[in-house]
DNA sequence: TTGCCAACAGACCGGTCGGTCTGTTAGTCT
DNA sequence: AGACTAACAGACCGACCGGTCTGTTGGCAA
């Protein structure tokens, strides 16, 4: 809160605390008084931005938790060699994690899991999403099929889609147990599996 | 309710419907009147039963979820060929799934993301529940090792932890995705991954 | 038959929730 | 300088939460 009134800069502030909340409690239970008090902000300010609390929840979902996972997995989808730069991401993301990191997950997949049942709008939002995940490993590996690099024979959206799902379900293991060896070990098999794809 | 009075069967019927409503809210979300109104039970019975609501919780996770979860891969595990059974388990698994039971997914794996930053009790069972899975695969594969169905070389705690999560990732984005076709072909790729730890 | 207690029943409580509404103030435009 | 409005501030509200506490009652032992 630089400036004394700065209307962007406000909403910035509050969704990045109710980020920071949504990481720690989920949704329902992040707690608004919680979220003002600790942004330093009115609830009159609160309420100027956004129209309740599912709106900040929308907000939060789609420019912060969302945005990170698409951001994520830019670098090695677009590489010249992506399967090859799938592996590494992965093995580079496993050896660089931490405990706490790890504790955290994906808060993007948490909000699903928590959401999803009750609040469509929350998940339109995943299913879009893993939509585009999907179809961005899918083209990365119909492009290492194009240059020769991975076996024609591969399904390609199969694959797309297991590794995503292999991925989220080591890093929900992760979140729940806190082990880090554990973790890499289920990565690394992961990496088998994407390595076996090439020719 | 059939009799009037037989407290292990109200414990159970609370059990029970505290259960349904955790599958759909999560735990925190799980409100006692909205269960206590749909077992026709009164808070009293309740608290007689369950010291609070977090111990209800626990009875439930312990006792419904969890067990489900052990249940659900003894046989495949116990197997003569248990590299064989797992696969037809899984396939048969990812055949016979519908929309709606995909959309409840595994509860013990909701809960835990739900939970298990916040509440230590909930978290030790969960990485109880996974330590003791990981081992009964690991037991599997090694068992299939010293039959000569597995190549040696395998690292069969890694390839154990690797199935689980792989398995409960593709569970969890059917939850979110509802979408049958793309849970059936992660499975797939699963299976895969499992025949080709073998000979 | 009576006494006793586990097994309930449900009124009640303090606290917290999301949301509203009325005011105040900073900045900008004329 | 004065008017106008976006950007707040915070008191207030009803609903609902988990939990307590004081009854009441069914069933069994003596």
């Amino acid at each position: 809160m630089a400036q004394s009134r700065d209307s962007e800069l406000t909403r910035q502030h509050i969704l990045n605390i109710t980020a920071d909340e949504m990481r720690v409690n989920g949704f329902k239970a992040s707690s608004l008084s919680d979220i003002l008090q600790k942004a330093g902000v009115s609830k009159g300010a609160l309420y100027h931005h956004f129209a309740n609390k599912q709106e900040l929840g929308y907000a939060v979902f789609d420019e912060i938790f969302i945005q990170q996972c698409l951001d994520d997995c830019e670098a090695p989808l677009s590489d010249k060699r992506p399967v090859d730069a799938i592996c590494q991401w992965l093995t580079q993301f496993a050896e660089n994690i931490t405990a706490d990191e790890l504790e955290v997950g994906y808060p993007a997949c948490n909000i699903a899991t928590e959401m999803c049942s009750n609040d469509e709008g929350f998940r339109q939002k995943i299913v879009t999403m893993f939509e585009k995940l999907h179809n961005r490993f899918e083209a990365a590996i119909m492009r290492a099929q194009a240059d020769g690099q991975v076996r024609k024979e591969v399904d390609a959206r199969a694959s797309a889609i297991f590794i995503v799902t292999a991925f989220d379900g080591a890093v929900m293991q992760g979140k729940y147990c806190r082990d880090v060896d554990s973790f890499r070990s289920a990565i690394e098999c992961l990496v088998t599996y994407v390595t076996s794809l090439k020719k």
